[in-house]
DNA sequence: CCGTAATATTAGGCTTGCCTAATTATTATT
DNA sequence: AATAATAATTAGGCAAGCCTAATATTACGG
């Protein structure tokens, strides 16, 4: 059993392995974690013993399989926890991701297995994050940003990149939900600001910096 | 916020003062815990600094009202945890006392609230005890053990002293539910073994020691 | 290729929560 | 009351995870 410590430092290594790609360095964990490189250090070294990562001194490190593994497991709890909060208990999408901190390091397989049970076998997380199945294995979802898009060209709203409270309030506050499909309607040449059109109904102004941070399947 | 170590100090000391009266022995604790005394002394001067008990040296220590306060708030939360996991997870009463044991230790109140909500108010878990309000105040319940009944009584099966996987497993095995309706038919002056009719259809016989573990109402 | 800046590691410490061994306090026994 | 047994505390240490300051390594501009 891994302690929460570990757990941490395993997702925040998946997290910087998939953005960056291969050896993630020192000060990009301690970064992410908000902690110093010498504790990132000395920390790396103990789970390097363990086999949870490899470990080229001064030159960078990533996840073994076994490492790999256990980082998908906590992010299976934690976007299973999460659908959990918001589908049965009511919670909003924004609120949710501090305490599905807390929840993921919850040690149980039955107890993981019953809840994804309970919940339906959810494919995706209250923010459109795909939750691996208990193999680990995620369903691949091919979405772009929305930024990525010409005018004319629609899709769903899928997936957000930006998982802030402050962004999430502000889909809210304009109205647009996870699966609302959505039309750019035009681009502005000038500020880049993206007109679009949700359901064909009503019509909202975004800025590229949101449109930037909102995933479009299909 | 306290630590997981310290709420297990606190649910532990309660625990002892409740059986036991006023004050509580270094001893008892360590015993309960399953740590050194030593380990309690040096965790009880934190404590005590904290203002969560009241600690006389060499003679015992209880809880403060902050102390209490705190104590009850876990059990809230351990018992509220268990009749989620048996009632929407389903899981056995006999399999959910070591994953509350870990759930009782998230912090947040809103999501007691709401799984409390959730659950419809409960006012007791899966074992029969009661599940204290948001203001930390129990129902009082008048409950004798089985044991203390003589031939021809009968009453309501409500709560269990032994909470352990062997005797909840007994009880399952036996048909012996929480809810039901018992009557004392006889008790067997030889061996003190006892003859109980269940809701007026089968009968069991239970040994002394089981009826003693036994609480029924009315 | 060299010096400097940026990265990373090492050395030494701290807090939490536990341990063992030694010492002191309390309680029980004669 | 003196002694023995039991309970409790103190002293000194250890592992996990962090920290700061010092040192080493790597990368980069000239
Ligand atoms: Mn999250
Ligand atoms: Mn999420
Ligand atoms: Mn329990
Ligand atoms: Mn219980």
């Amino acid at each position: 059993m891994h302690s929460s410590a570990e757990e941490n430092y395993l997702k925040a290594i998946y997290k910087l392995q998939e953005a960056n790609g291969e050896l993630v360095a020192t000060s990009a964990l301690a970064q992410l974690l908000g902690i110093h490189m010498a504790s990132v250090t000395d920390m790396l070294k103990k789970m390097s013993t363990k086999k949870l990562v490899a470990y080229q001194k001064s030159k960078g490190f990533k996840l073994t399989e076994k490492g790999r593994l256990a980082a998908i497991g906590i992010i299976r709890k934690h976007r299973l926890w999460e659908v959990f909060l918001v589908d049965k208990l009511g919670f909003r999408w924004d609120e949710v991701h501090d305490i599905a901190e807390q929840l993921e390091h919850i040690h149980s397989q039955d107890l993981i297995d019953k809840l994804d049970a309970y919940l339906d076998f959810p494919k995706t997380d209250p923010h459109g994050d795909p939750i691996p199945d208990a193999k680990g294995v995620f369903a691949i979802s091919k979405s772009v940003l929305l930024a990525a898009l010409s005018p004319g060209s629609q899709g769903k709203f899928t997936g957000v990149t930006d998982h802030s409270s402050a962004f999430l309030n502000y889909l809210d506050k304009i109205g647009l939900s996870l699966g609302d499909t959505v039309k750019v309607k035009e681009v502005e040449a000038f500020d880049k600001n993206y007109t679009l059109l949700l359901k064909g109904k009503k019509s909202v102004v975004v800025s590229f910096k949101v449109a930037n941070s909102l995933l479009i399947s299909e």
